[in-house]
Formats: C-alpha cells, structure tokens, sequence
DNA sequence: GTCTATATCTCGATAGAC
DNA sequence: GTCTATCGAGATATAGAC
C-alpha cells in the first residue's frame, strides 16, 4: 500500500501526504478512502481522460477544492487509485499457484478467485485494462519489473511441474496470459457479454458460474497430464477457499 | 461500410456527407480515408475523450477545419471509425464457424484469424475494448442486436455438433467470449506482454505463434470429442486459408 | 474545397475567506 | 481543514478569407 512499486511514479514523494498526516489521521483517511472509492468508480467509467475531478467530487459528496487539498493533481490522485489496486493484484496468484499443490488444484484455486475478483471489483479490472489500452505509461516500470519477475517466478513452477510429469507440457507465460484474458474480460467486457445474454443491468450469479466452469475445463483439460482429469471440477482445496480475498 | 447496424446512431442521418459526395468524390474519398486512419491510430492510443482533432489532423497532415469539413464533430468522426471497425468484426466467424465443417477445424481456423487480425489490427481492437470499457455508449443497439444474433448463430452450431457426438458439451457463447477474450488480449494487452516478455517495441512473431499454439491447445483440448485431437494442429482447412482477411 | 483566426466552453488548479 | 469564486490552459467548433 505505500510504496510497493519500485519507481510507479516520476515525482519525489508519492503521496507522502496520505502516508504520513500531520494531525489526528482518521478524518483525513475517511476523506481519502471516500475520494479514492469515488476516483475508482469514475476512472473506470470514463478512462483517465475522460473523468473529471468535478464528477470524483461529487460522487464523493465534496466540493471539488478538496481533492485538490488531499491530491495534489489528478493524475497523483490516478496513481493512488492504481497502487491500491496493483498492491492486491499479485497476492493470489503467489498464493495459489506454488510447487507444493497439485497442478490443476492450484490452477483451479486461482481461476475462481480471479473470477470472484472479476465480479466484486470489476472497476478495478477496468481501470487497469484502460491504463494498458493507454499504452502503461503510469506502469510502466511496475509491469517490466514487478510483474515480470512475478512471472517468471510462475513459469518456474510450471517448468517444476512439467519436468515432473505432472503437467503436459505448454508455454507457462501465455497460459497466465490466456488465464489474465478470460477471467479479467468478465469484469472489462461486461457490458458486451449482457448484451449478447440478454441480461438486463449486470451479469447475474449463474453467468459467472458457467464462466467459471468453461474457463475451467479449457485450463485444466489442457493442462492435465493424461484423459483422467479428475482434479478442481468441484472440490475446494483443503482450508484454503476462505482465506482468499473476495 | 454504410449503414449496416440498425441504430448506431441517435441522430437522424449519421454521415450522409460521406455517403453522398456532391462534386467528384475522389479527392473526398481521399481525404475521409486518411482522416479515418489517423483517426483510428490515435482514437486507439488516447481512449475517445483522451483524443484531440488537433492530433488526429497531424497526424493526417491536414489543418484542423478540414476535420470538421468532413466530419460535422468529433463524436462523428469516431463513430465512423467504429463502424469501419465494426463492419469487418464478424465476417471471419460466420466464415469458419458453420455446421459443414469439422468443429476442431472449424475453430482453429477462426482462432489463427483472430490472432493474426490481433496482429495487424491491433488499434482497431483497441478502440473497440476501449468502448466497452467505457459502456459501449455508442455501440449499444450493435451489441445487443447485430453481435448478440451471431452469437445466437454460433451457438445453434455449437449446440449441432454436441448433438451429432462431434463435440464435448460446453456453453458456446462463453466459448466464444473465451476465444474473444484470449485473441484479443494480444491486441489490447501488448504493452503488459512485452513488458513480461522483455519484448522491445512489440511482439515478434514468434510470440504470436506461441500464443496462437496456447490457445488452440486449450480450445481443441477441450471440444475434442475423445483423446484423438489430431485435427487443427499444423494442417491448413483446405483452400481457406488465402481467403481470410490479414 | 482549403485554410487561418477566433469564439466559446470545459476542466484542472489555486487564491483566499471562513 | 473546508469551501466559494475564479484564473488560465486547452479543447471543440465555426466564421470567413482565399
């Protein structure tokens, strides 16, 4: 949350002013948590360029001054929205897929919480698509440094698994590629999937499930070393379910 | 390219003046194609509200007034290029995906256009997930008419080959929002792949090819029938291949 | 048809009262 | 710390000479 990234931003100090407040802290981070909650809903809805800081406020409930008192600029109050997100972003995936499990256990643990994620924090999702759309100019080094290594260190574990005979044999960075793809377009292509479902205003509980389960059997059928695919059809992994992030 | 989708637009007449040229319509031809070019490059790379007519007549070579001689607003503009987009988006699946073919076939044939249109269309892709990121304002009656009725069509030859035993039971429509989503990632995506990749300026070749393997892996692994997925591998669906667009 | 110059408006940011 | 009023940059769009 304060400075996971190692160089996510061109100016000094971040937002220093967040991190370390000058008086009694808890209203100055009701303030924040409430612009940021806003900022989130409205970046995502229009794209960095095309939200304003008067919609951010008055979503908010403040006149706009005040953004201007906690945020510098709009585009430090951009940054903060995606630290938040970035610094929940890798969590699961360190979590789920390790050497330790069973490949299409781990696969399949990480597939449902990205798709739960998908559901429950789609602005997210979108803030992060439209910043790659953008061209990653705020995230550059984040994406060339962090994630990468972060990937790397998931295509050493597939190499594990594969060198073992436990996993058939597939380029390990495409299929978190593919992965990242159809589970995260739940959340940035919504509205089109509504549309061709007929659904009204949202996606409903039974979308995500058939979601889930289609994106399940082409993973781990793909990924199962011979026809008896048994592993993450429905069973949850041992004390595990509950502890991820919804 | 003229009217093709029911209701694109709330005003009356979108863009009669291109239709309908008073004078000679080669020069207007001329100028309408490259405003629309530049158009698309740079709807592509700033979002719609990031856009500027400024650049985009820079980037065309020609003063800003002419913009608005061809085009009454930027709103026009931009809708043209969606529907430029739009006009080209579903040809290649009613093309592959019908019921005479073998369905492994069938979709490894749609799945290497897609990526190769991933390829060399990528601005056009980005401008589209661009305007469902944003609620797909402009493209609403297209979703939920045009693309939800070929998805209607894919899915009855989905659910035919299911029931001639020549395909695994899945729901097709989130097949295809799969195949859409993990195709067009490498469009919309790219700066992340690279990233990750430690790819210069863009994929290479050969990262196509690898992603293009991924995906007809997962996708064939899971519709094959039995264990015998020979089909769609390396062999090209006879005298087809040319035809598709690049 | 093509371009220069400009009107009009919106947005980010700040000054300064409270 | 909070808000009102406003400045100035930059955007869309147009007027009008050529």
């Amino acid at each position: 949350m304060t400075s996971l990234f190692s160089r996510m931003v061109d100016q000094p100090s971040a937002h220093a002013a967040v991190a370390s407040p000058p008086g009694p802290g808890l209203p100055r981070r009701l303030s924040t948590e409430q612009i940021l909650r806003a900022a989130e809903a409205v970046f995502a809805a229009h794209g960095y360029a095309g939200a304003t800081m008067a919609a951010i406020a008055e979503r908010a409930g403040l006149p706009k001054a005040n953004l201007h008192y906690y945020f510098r600029s709009k585009e430090q109050l951009y940054r903060a929205v995606l630290e938040d997100i970035l610094a929940t972003w890798l969590a699961d995936a360190d979590h789920w897929i390790v050497p330790e499990r069973d490949p299409a256990e781990a696969l399949a643990g990480y597939i449902r919480v990205k798709m739960r994620l998908s559901r429950a924090r789609a602005d997210a999702s979108r803030i992060f698509a439209g910043e790659m759309l953008g061209g990653a100019a705020h995230v550059r080094d984040f994406l060339s440094i962090e994630l990468r290594a972060h990937v790397e260190r998931l295509d050493d574990t597939f190499r594990h698994w594969i060198a073992a005979g436990r996993m058939r044999p597939l380029p390990g960075k495409h299929l978190m590629f593919c992965i990242w793809a159809m589970t995260q377009s739940y959340a940035d292509f919504s509205v089109q999937m509504q549309a061709v479902l007929g659904r009204a205003g949202t996606l409903e509980e039974q979308d995500f499930e058939d979601a889930t389960r289609m994106v399940l059997q082409l993973v781990l059928g793909a990924v199962a070393v011979d026809g008896g695919s048994a592993a993450g059809r429905r069973d949850t992994p041992p004390g595990h379910q509950g502890t991820a992030r919804a």
